[in-house]
DNA sequence: TAAAGGATGAGGAGGAAT
DNA sequence: ATTCCTCCTCATCCTTTA
């Protein structure tokens, strides 16, 4: 467990939870794309059916008014099956004209072509951010005794319910989202709250929901390891996905991606071979190269490495959280590479729902990305302070523009350097605080790393020896919370 | 034109799974 | 016994920038 990514709960003081950080890459897309109506469709259970939110009455009634195409009780059945997941009518009458109605999985195959291929304006509307609460970020100099923690206190101001509440509910609606979500989003949020604001709330209630019925079925487990990844995520990819590559799951993303050279070699040793199936001794090949570098297909004889984004989906972050800002691709892949798979991180961290109602005070170390915060935020826990320790600049860049972007309203504190981190430091946050609910962080892995053949040092490597900091910190905090 | 930064490709061991 | 897979590092080449 120690190369993990270790989760602590202070207040807890039997429970030192651990999990593995991106290794089990299980991210279901619906939970990736939070932000997005169209991916909350429900791939296998009625339970999931039912966690999130279908089917719709309104979206029933749409169908009925417009659709004369499809009449047959069955026909009409599945058109609100699919149209619970998010589709819009005309996709769904389009892929049943095209697949027949006996075939569900080819028809869901479809949609999913259709809505990984056409332009999404909502993914445009999603990005902006709302406009209806606080931020406070604070760099922390610890390096000379620098006292000046103090930041004003939060104001959150009250929204008083208009009539734009019908008006915002309507769309939420016909986004498809459920009613009473939708309604109950606004309620909390409050009916000035933008669409972004109010569809990040129900996807972050819709995701709380799904956690915690998992947790009732597996206590003990992270997610079932026999998902399909790449069909799921990554629906275009199925179109071109030959029968011989039985893969139905991706291996550990990595710092670092198969380059241009890999996938020429598979696309001419394939054109070279002709056939649709290529002989037994080729496809070895193939597939041991698409194995190493995670290599999806994208066209006839055609594979390709994983874009930056779609490690972002598959790992559970927004999409473009580690875009722009000065960032290189290669430190994209660096940054992602190294992050927590959020919804795993949030399959833990949900047993604090309950817990801590008014939200965490949380001590953040080696935050990287910032997939903890990411995680809390999705379950809906309030952020109230958060002092996030990270080496990388261009890392701490990445938290503070999601800590902006998403309007938090608690305070972000950052630290360069855990090893600077002192018991007066500890005990300063700790009185302000009121006491760290949370200490979360993955210390370095890189000599620990079966990947790593120069300097695979152990726990005493340069590095990896940043966990005893991780170590002395948690013990600290323990001691000082007594 | 030199320096800096980014992209690429080569490079095993060892533990877990089968 | 065999196969599979790994929170990777480094040298080199290419591109960008001043």
């Amino acid at each position: 467990m120690l190369s993990g990514h270790g989760i602590v709960n202070v207040n807890d003081k039997a429970t030192v939870r651990s999990v593995v950080g991106n290794d089990t890459i299980n991210s279901d897309y619906r939970h990736s794309q939070g932000s997005s109506s169209r991916n909350q469709y429900d791939w296998d259970s009625d339970d999931d059916l039912e966690v999130f939110g279908m089917p719709q009455e309104s979206n029933v009634h749409s169908v009925e008014e417009s659709g004369s195409t499809c009449s047959s009780a069955k026909n009409s059945k599945l058109i609100h099956h699919f149209l619970g997941m998010g589709f819009s009518v005309e996709e769904v009458i389009k892929a049943i004209e095209e697949d027949g109605e006996d075939n569900e999985e080819n028809i869901l195959e479809t949609l999913l072509t259709l809505a990984a291929t056409i332009d999404d304006p909502m993914r445009e509307a999603f990005r902006e951010p709302c406009d209806f609460a606080k931020k406070s970020v604070t760099t922390i100099d610890i390096s000379d005794d620098n006292d000046d923690y103090d930041i004003s206190d939060s104001e959150i101001e009250e929204d008083a319910f208009t009539s734009e509440k019908d008006e915002t509910l309507s769309i939420l609606v016909n986004m498809g989202y459920p009613f009473k979500e939708a309604l109950i989003a606004i309620d909390k949020c409050g009916p000035g709250a933008d669409l972004s604001d109010l569809a990040d709330f129900i996807c972050a209630a819709q995701l709380e929901k799904e956690i915690e019925s998992h947790l009732q079925d597996r206590p003990n487990r992270i997610h079932d390891t026999s998902l399909h990844v790449h069909k799921r995520a990554l629906p275009t990819t199925r179109k071109w996905w030959p029968k011989w590559d039985r893969r139905t799951q991706l291996n550990c993303l990595l710092t670092s991606i198969g380059a241009a050279t890999v996938t020429e070699k598979i696309r001419r040793d394939l054109e070279e071979c002709g056939a649709e199936t290529p002989p037994p001794n080729v496809q070895d090949t193939v597939l041991k190269l698409c194995k190493k570098w995670n290599l999806v297909w994208v066209g006839k004889n055609k594979v390709a490495t994983l874009e930056p984004d779609e490690y972002e989906m598959l790992l559970g972050f927004p999409k473009d959280h580690t875009r722009g800002g000065g960032i290189s691709r290669t430190d994209r892949y660096k940054a992602l590479g190294n992050a927590f798979q959020v919804d795993t991180v949030a399959y833990h961290l949900s047993v604090l729902k309950d817990q801590y109602p008014n939200g965490v005070n949380v001590l953040s170390l080696f935050s990287g990305i910032g997939g903890a915060e990411v995680a809390l935020h999705r379950l809906g826990i309030k952020l109230k302070n958060v002092v996030s320790a990270e080496i990388s600049e261009v890392n701490r860049n990445i938290l503070r523009c999601w800590w902006e972007q998403t309007e938090q309203r608690g305070n972000l504190f950052e630290v360069e350097d855990v090893q600077r981190v002192t018991s007066e430091h500890i005990s300063h946050w700790i009185n302000r605080f009121g006491g760290f609910d949370l200490v979360i962080g993955g210390s370095p892995c890189n000599n620990l790393s079966g990947s790593n053949r120069v300097s695979r040092d152990g726990l005493d490597g340069e590095h990896s020896s940043l966990f005893y900091e991780y170590y002395r910190i948690v013990n600290e905090v323990m001691q000082a919370q007594r």
